[in-house]
DNA sequence: TAAAAGTACTTTGTAATGCAAAGCTATAAA
DNA sequence: TTTATAGCTTTGCATTACAAAGTACTTTTA
């Protein structure tokens, strides 16, 4: 048997990076506000999470302003779309194609 | 959007504890010396998480001697079954059934 | 028969991680 | 002028991860 665990990424281990991810593997820029409804956790901690995505390069992010009001919003980048599909490849083999 | 993170189960969020439940999900009684070898981890870093997965009861534990050496194997309870089954479900939701 | 090796841990120590809560900055609305 | 909103950052604490070393018992080898 191959060693699978070895491909999965550490930085979709934690169950809020993986919720963020497969949020923004579907939706084209996600707000703050909206993600932190979505994900039901505390504006600190989504913020820390979300940094770490963007320190590695897997999450952008634009900030503007919406009428007066700042806005800002989340992309998944090229390089994190890859290590997404990349995680869940090794995931599948991990959970399906054991010898 | 329903909240599908919260129904991840902490107990199989790290690698290992994913590597060995999958392992163990299609194999009846795996050996301490082989699931080391297929995991290539530390033995001290295996036993602490394979007792972990006991303390749970998420896995089974049986001891004898085969020949003269003393042989440590593992077996997945039903609990066991039943929680990663319902994990996989739950990862597959929040990977999927977006909307 | 003494030393080395194997099996399966347990203990120790350290670093990393997770998270809530509080604090902060800037603007805007009341 | 107080309060609210948006989006963080900092703090502090608890948990987790993991390597390395230690342990106990048995067996093999020199």
């Amino acid at each position: 048997m191959k060693n699978y665990i070895q491909y999965l990424n550490k930085a979709f281990e934690n169950r809020i990076r993986l919720g963020i991810m497969s949020i923004l593997m579907v939706n084209d820029w996600v707000e703050f506000s909206e993600m932190k409804e979505m994900l039901d956790i505390t504006d600190g901690n989504l913020a820390s999470h979300i940094s770490a995505l963007e320190k590695i390069e897997y999450v952008e992010v634009k900030k503007q302003f919406v009428g007066k009001k700042p806005n800002t919003s989340y992309a998944v980048t090229k390089a994190g779309k890859k290590a997404f599909n990349d995680h869940l490849d090794a995931l599948e083999k991990l959970l399906k194609n054991r010898d």
